[in-house]
RNA sequence: GGCCAGGUAGCUCAGUCGGUAGAGCAGGGGACUGAAAAUCCCCGUGUCGGCGGUUCGAUUCCGUCCCUGGCCA
């Protein structure tokens, strides 16, 4: 591509596998500038839940687009893309290596990939559609989809509420279906970054699992109850909100509503976290263009041997 | 020690009036265009506790033993 000018070094990988590990080691050995790619660490006062990285660390190997977000407030993979790409041509410019760092797979499209042009949510409609869907149920809305725009029922699930709701969203406020905006605009990534994606892989899916269970446990001690009580406690925030579907805190807090005992919320919260993981491994086994690292736990030798043979260079 | 209830998938359990069994959860695979740590799709062979007996055939009925609860001594 000869319109390239910015290279970016996109670190990926599973939940729990020792990115940020991995990261601040190749801050320490290179000219490199995090970029975090989580959609729970943006949030503020979600650290221990979201793992988000000790002071300590940040102070050595800070990371912009952590802490950044109230936990009331939403955020789309659109916003992500756009501010991530700002971040990429300051680092850039200031003569460093941009290095993205997370897990969020929909993050890491809309930057890498790209979104077509269409319009953000509309809260408003948004929040009508939702209750119509609890109200009615998904297959009424879905039956809906299928008058307002048949190409896109076709591609979903009877039962995909999620996306469901989206496409009426984006019918609804346009007066056009997604699937003419799909259609008229393919995702297009602006072409002046070049992204080398190494992605964090698993040798072994039952030790990853231990680390899993291990890592919740500790988010235990370290008060994990107590941060998502803060949260619970403010009065303005529910299960609904964008900030508590993510796994812990929505364990944690149904666990505070007295909907489950400790145990099970420790074991609910454990299985999620494993399939987010697993979620996680079936993207990256099917995304283009990644080098996969082969680690059983985190090596930041074997990445910085990886990153070493990638030959980047600032500019 | 006696009586009662159980022992079926990794877990919790359903079921078979005798023809070798199925749900939820967990797990695995997959999808994925502004909520994505979300949302959704597909995947169920396991000495039906052991050993005997009855039977063409037993996970099912009978006997016995073992194990786990509960009650009584």
């Amino acid at each position: 591509m000869s319109g390239v000018r910015i290279r970016a070094l996109a670190l990926m990988g599973p939940t729990a596998m020792g990115k940020t590990e991995c990261a601040v080691e190749l801050v320490r050995r290179g000219p490199f500038e995090i970029i975090s790619v989580d959609s729970a660490m943006i949030y503020r006062g979600m650290d221990i839940g979201s793992a988000t990285p000790k002071p300590e660390i940040l102070a050595t190997a800070p990371h912009r687009m952590i802490n950044i977000l109230d936990p009331a407030e939403t955020y789309s993979a659109y916003d992500f893309a756009r501010e991530a790409r700002a971040h990429i041509r300051q680092i850039h410019a200031a003569g460093r290596l941009p290095l993205l760092v997370g897990g969020a797979r929909l993050y890491f499209l809309a930057l890498m990939r790209g979104l077509s042009p269409m319009p953000n949510a509309d809260p408003e409609i948004r929040r009508r559609l939702r209750r119509e869907c609890r109200d009615l149920g998904v297959r009424a809305l879905y039956e809906r989809l299928c008058r307002c725009d048949p190409a896109m029922a076709r591609r979903l699930a009877p039962a995909d509420t999620q996306r469901i709701l989206r496409a009426l969203e984006v019918f609804e406020s346009t007066r056009r279906p997604m699937s003419a905006w799909l259609d008229a605009a393919p995702a297009r990534s602006s072409g002046d970054i070049a992204y080398h994606q190494l992605a964090l892989w698993p040798e072994d899916r039952a030790r990853l699992h231990r680390r899993i269970h291990a890592r919740f446990g500790r988010m235990l001690d370290e008060g994990l109850i107590e941060e998502t009580r803060a949260l619970h406690e403010r009065g303005d925030l529910t299960m609904e909100c964008q900030a508590m579907r993510c796994v812990g805190y929505r364990q944690a807090w149904r666990f505070l509503d007295g909907a489950c005992s400790r145990d099970e919320m420790r074991e609910q919260a454990m299985a999620a976290t494993r399939q987010l993981a697993k979620r996680q491994l079936t993207w990256l086994r099917h995304a283009p263009d990644v080098i996969h690292c082969r680690m059983e736990r985190p090596e930041p030798a074997k990445v910085l041997a990886a990153v070493e043979r990638l030959r980047l260079e600032p500019v």
